[in-house]
DNA sequence: CGCAATCTCTGACCTGAGTCAGAGGTTTTC
DNA sequence: GAAAACCTCTGACTCAGGTCAGAGATTGCG
């Protein structure tokens, strides 16, 4: 059985048994899922947003919920094009009563493992929510003046400017915007938010530079910084670049290990940049 | 965040991510199972007890796949009431053509990840497939005469005439049915089918043996040994058995292995049965 | 042989989930 | 102040999935 027989018949086997669980109770699938939506309150407009709904459909949804007592739509304040619906007291204690529910049928599962089962199964589970993530993360090159590039260099600087212990200047380190043209810019999103990026660049001496990797704090522990590199290097090899050279902080001992670990050997600094107090250098 | 709710944070986002993939097509789910289910030809009333299908229901299924080409359905050869369902020449390419997408979607999830990362996965999903199976499985308390527990103890038996060097004669090792009176028989059950037993019988002088421990090789690997010997002592205990014994074969390692790590100590041997060449006790 | 059991089919009905085209309010913009 | 934009609601419709009651055909059994 190969790879992807072996990844769907375990889709067939989880689904099944996940499927016995309680998700909406005796309640439909769609009004729990609402209910569950709305929590402390929300615009009818971000629920139809959120939840992808049509606006008649959300509109006889929250109508039955209504007759049912369990929320409230009321027009917003200010401005009374918008509704916003609200649960009521029963509507909190019927959403109280279904994450209950839930929470009691997962127990039923659990319940006949030992401790140290169940915590193989959520290490599991961990293990595949990462790799499943990492999976979903596309990288795309987008010019650098792209507003999410943009985007992505701002919370980079921001950060080093609280890592290095001499702060981060960022309007004289930062690559201006416009300024990349022989290179690529990649950008890492997930499910339509940027996550990550990095660029490489190439030198007047026909070498190229690794710039700006970066991987935002919510999708870190991926392995995103590895395949930003490799996807970085492939795309400088397919343009013709054989030496690939980076510099970077002394304080940055996770950059440092990838590197090392992708094969990069210690060079002596090959700018004057007061941020690359190392360098590193691959020949592709 | 507790453990149940680690779970259900994994099942939204897994069946998130599980529900985009590709499963009937643009042809109804319904039609895609029973597609799948029909396979080479099967009897209606067997596709109904695999699917759980409404007679009614699955006859109008059938009859949208037959006006489509896909399926022909005839009067089984002698037995006129019972008809079958065999796919056409279309309907094998149509199913053929189902498999191809689905693998092609599983495919495309796997593509962005380097193999060890696939390997990672596939691990994790292996472990959680293996848990999940043990936590579905049931200890029962049966009679030793019930149907269940005989065909476990045959099943025992016949394995045990292959591996023993010098065979194994049931007549005489095997509990006879009904002998079983001061004790426990359990019977470990998955999905309905019988998958292993246990049993603990007092002796005279107040102590209790364990026998007849066996897992169905279906269900090996998922540590359900282990829960049925612990599930045996808890149970000898709740009866006021303070010390149990039990025998086994030089040739079983795998369960010597099981008893050692459980906490038995090695004894001499207490009774004259040629298999029991080994010994063990516990003090609960 | 006749009756009961077995199996499948048909018609009638239901629910959840969703789409689509307007109608009718409210606000913003010019 | 009027038109455009925005938001929600209503009515009419679709589809998948499923249940239920009985009719009709065939076979097994006494």
């Amino acid at each position: 059985m190969d790879e992807i027989e072996r990844v769907r018949d375990f889709n067939r086997y989880y689904t099944r048994r996940i499927g016995v669980l309680h998700l909406g109770g005796d309640r439909p699938f769609g009004e729990a899922r609402l209910l569950f939506e709305i929590g402390a309150g929300a615009d009818l407009r971000d629920l139809r947003a959120r939840l992808g709904l049509d606006s008649g459909y959300l509109s006889r949804l929250l109508r039955s919920l209504s007759t049912q007592g369990l929320v409230t739509v009321t027009p917003r304040p200010g401005d009374a094009r918008v509704r916003t619906a609200a649960l009521t007291e029963a509507g909190r204690t019927a959403l109280a009563d279904l994450e209950e529910r839930s929470r009691a049928s997962v127990a039923g599962l659990l319940a006949p493992l030992t401790p140290p089962e169940r915590d193989r199964l959520l290490r599991a589970q961990a293990e595949i929510h990462r790799l499943l993530r990492l999976a979903a993360i596309t990288l795309t090159p987008v010019a650098d003046s792209s507003p999410a590039a943009r985007a992505c260099l701002r919370a980079y600087a921001s950060e080093l400017v609280t890592r290095f212990p001499e702060g981060y200047d960022a309007d004289g380190a930062l690559l201006p915007p416009g300024t990349l043209h022989d290179g690529t810019f990649l950008l890492a999103t997930e499910e339509e938010t940027p996550v990550g990026c990095g660029l490489w660049q190439r030198f007047s001496d026909g070498a190229a530079e690794i710039r700006h990797l970066w991987v935002s704090p919510a999708a870190r522990g991926l392995g995103l910084a590895r395949r930003l590199l490799t996807a970085l290097e492939t795309d400088a090899a397919g343009h013709g670049v054989t030496t690939l050279r980076l510099g970077t902080h002394s304080s940055l001992v996770e950059a440092i290990a990838l590197y090392r670990s992708a094969g990069y050997q210690e060079i002596p600094p090959y700018d004057d940049s007061p941020y690359n107090q190392l360098a590193f250098q691959k020949l592709l």
